[in-house]
DNA sequence: GCATGATCATGC
DNA sequence: GCATGATCATGC
C-alpha cells in the first residue's frame, strides 16, 4: 500500500484515528523507533500508512491533499504546551522569491495538515508513547492573514538580498527556522553572493501550543485584539496595533490613569493601561494574537538623558540543565530569544519626573546580535561546567559568570526573590538563581530612532 | 557613576 | 511556591 491508497481526506483521517491509543512499539515493524530525530513520524508513515517519505514538494497524501505531521506536547506548569516548533519544508531561496503566498511551496504542501499528537514524557522510551488525537487542520482565516504577511516578510528579505539576515523573530506565526546538520548548512540566495543558513518554514511553538489547546483538546478561545480580520488586508498586525495605540502617545501615566478611571497604581499598571487603550477586557499578553505569536510586552523607562535605568531580565536558568547543553541553537535560551517578538512599551521621563507614554515598538533580536548572545551563552556553559568560582565580598558573593562589561549585548546576573532563593550547581554547591540579561545600553541602542 | 549583587512586591 | 517586573545598595 502507498500514500496514494488514501484518496480522500476522509480516508486519511479514518486510518489515522485507528492508531489512537496503540503504543508505538506495537506499530513499529522495522525497529526504526530507536533511531534519532523524526523517528516517530517515519514509523507512522512507513509502518502505519505504508508509504516512504515522498517527493519533497508534494504533500504526503497527494491525492487527498494532506500533509502528515506528528507533533509532541508536554504538560507544563501552565497546562498543555507544544514541545517544539512544527517544521515544514526547506525554503529554496532561489525559487521561492518570485512566487506569491498562494503559489508558494509552503502553501502547496501544508495548506491542510493531519495533526497527530502524542505526549512526550521525559525518561520514557519512545515505544511507550501513543498517539492520542488525530485531526485535520486547515488554517482559520484570521490566522492566514498573519501567516501570509509572515511569508511576505521572509520573502522580502530574500528579494532584498538579505536571506542571511532572516531570523525567526522577524515574523509572528510562520517562521523560517534553521534546519540542517549544523551551522554550516548553507544555501545560495538569488540577490547576494553571501551564503545564507539553510532554513525551513515552521510554525512557532507558541502557535502550535494554541492550536493543540484549541483543536486537539478543545480548550476555549482567547479574546482577539483584531475583531474583524478584514482590518489586516491593508495593514500588518503590528501596524494595526500601533495605529490603535498612537492616539495615546504623549499622554502621561497620570493622564492615562485618569482617562480610564484607574485609582491605584498596581505593579502591572502598564499592562492594564495597554488593555484599556486597545479596548479589550483582559491583559494584552492573554489575547489570541499575543499567545499564538508569543509576543512578550516589556515596559521600558527612558531617563531624561536618554539612558535606560534597568537591564532586561529573562527566566532564571537551571544550572545543571544549562551545563548539559551542547549546541547554542538547541539551547533553551536560543529557543526563547530567537523566535520571540517583543513589544517595547516606551515611557519617557519628562522634566517633572513624570512618565510619558512615548510609543510602542516591536522588536526582535537581529541575527548578528544573536550570535553574540551565543558567545555569552557558551562562556556561561563553560564556566558552570568547569565550576563557578564563588568568593565572599563586602557586597555579596561574587562569581565569574559573564559580566555586563564583557559584552555589548548580554550578561548573566542574579535574579532571585531573596537570599534563600538558590539553586544547585552541577558539583552540588548552591548558588543564587541567575538568568541572562540584555544590557540596558544595548536596549537604549535598539530603541534609538533614526534621525 | 555605574556595574554588580541583592531583594522586594505581586499575581498566578 | 515561584516567576516576574521593579528597584535598591554600594564598592570599585
Amino acid at each position: 500500500m502507498e500514500g496514494t491508497a488514501y484518496r480522500t481526506k476522509g480516508d486519511v483521517l479514518r486510518r489515522a484515528q485507528e492508531i489512537v491509543g496503540i503504543p508505538l512499539k506495537e506499530v513499529d515493524a522495522s525497529g526504526r523507533l530507536a533511531t534519532g530525530k523524526g523517528a516517530i513520524g517515519t514509523v507512522i508513515e512507513e509502518s502505519w500508512f505504508g508509504y516512504s517519505p515522498n517527493a519533497e514538494a508534494e504533500p504526503d497524501f497527494p491525492e487527498a491533499g494532506v500533509e502528515l505531521k506528528v507533533t509532541p506536547y508536554v504538560h507544563g506548569k501552565n497546562g498543555i504546551r507544544a514541545k517544539e516548533r512544527l517544521v515544514c519544508n526547506i525554503i529554496n531561496y532561489m525559487e521561492e522569491y518570485d512566487r506569491t503566498f498562494q503559489t508558494s511551496s509552503f502553501w502547496h504542501k501544508c495548506n491542510t495538515m493531519l495533526l497527530m499528537s502524542y505526549e512526550h514524557r521525559e525518561n520514557v522510551p519512545k515505544g511507550d508513547f501513543r498517539i492520542d488525537k488525530a485531526v485535520l487542520f486547515s488554517f482559520p482565516e484570521e490566522d492566514l492573514m498573519i501567516i501570509e504577511h509572515d511569508w511576505e516578510t521572509i520573502m522580502q528579505k530574500v528579494r532584498d538580498g538579505r536571506a542571511h539576515e532572516i531570523t525567526e523573530g522577524d515574523t509572528l506565526y510562520l517562521a523560517a527556522c534553521t534546519k540542517g546538520a549544523n551551522a554550516s548548512s548553507v544555501r545560495k540566495q538569488p540577490f547576494s553572493d553571501i551564503l545564507a543558513k539553510q532554513r525551513a518554514y515552521s510554525l512557532k511553538s507558541t502557535y502550535m501550543t494554541q492550536i493543540l489547546r484549541k483543536y486537539i483538546f478543545g480548550i476555549e478561545e482567547d479574546e482577539r485584539i483584531v475583531k474583524d480580520w478584514h482590518a489586516l488586508v491593508h495593514a500588518s498586525f503590528e501596524e494595526h496595533l500601533i495605529e490603535r495605540l498612537s492616539p495615546y502617545y504623549g499622554k502621561t501615566q497620570r493622564e492615562l490613569k485618569q482617562l480610564f478611571g484607574i485609582e491605584k497604581s498596581p505593579k502591572n499598571l502598564n499592562d492594564i493601561l495597554l488593555g484599556k487603550m486597545l479596548g479589550i477586557h483582559g491583559r494584552i499578553a492573554q489575547t489570541d494574537e499575543f499567545k499564538k505569536a508569543g509576543i512578550v510586552p516589556k515596559t521600558i523607562r527612558v531617563r531624561r538623558d536618554g539612558t535606560i535605568k534597568e537591564c532586561m531580565s529573562f527566566p532564571p536558568f537551571d544550572f545543571i540543565k544549562l551545563s548539559q547543553e551542547t549546541e547554542w541553537e538547541e539551547s533553551e535560551f536560543y529557543n526563547y530569544l530567537a523566535p520571540t517578538k517583543f513589544l517595547f512599551v516606551i515611557f519617557q521621563e519628562n522634566a517633572n519626573g513624570e512618565l510619558v507614554f512615548e510609543r510602542v515598538q516591536f522588536w526582535n533580536i537581529p541575527v548578528s546580535d544573536l550570535e553574540e548572545v551565543g558567545r555569552v551563552w557558551k562562556r556561561t556553559v563553560d564556566t558552570i561546567r568547569r565550576g563557578v568560582v564563588l568568593r565572599e565580598t563586602a557586597r555579596g558573593v561574587s562569581n565569574d559568570l559573564p559580566k555586563q562589561s564583557e559584552s555589548r549585548i548580554a550578561h548573566v546576573r542574579p535574579h532571585a526573590q531573596d537570599g534563600r532563593d538558590r539553586a544547585k550547581l552541577p558539583d552540588g554547591r548552591m548558588m543564587t538563581k541567575q538568568c541572562f540579561w540584555l544590557n540596558n545600553t544595548y536596549i537604549a541602542e535598539q530603541i534609538r530612532q533614526p534621525k
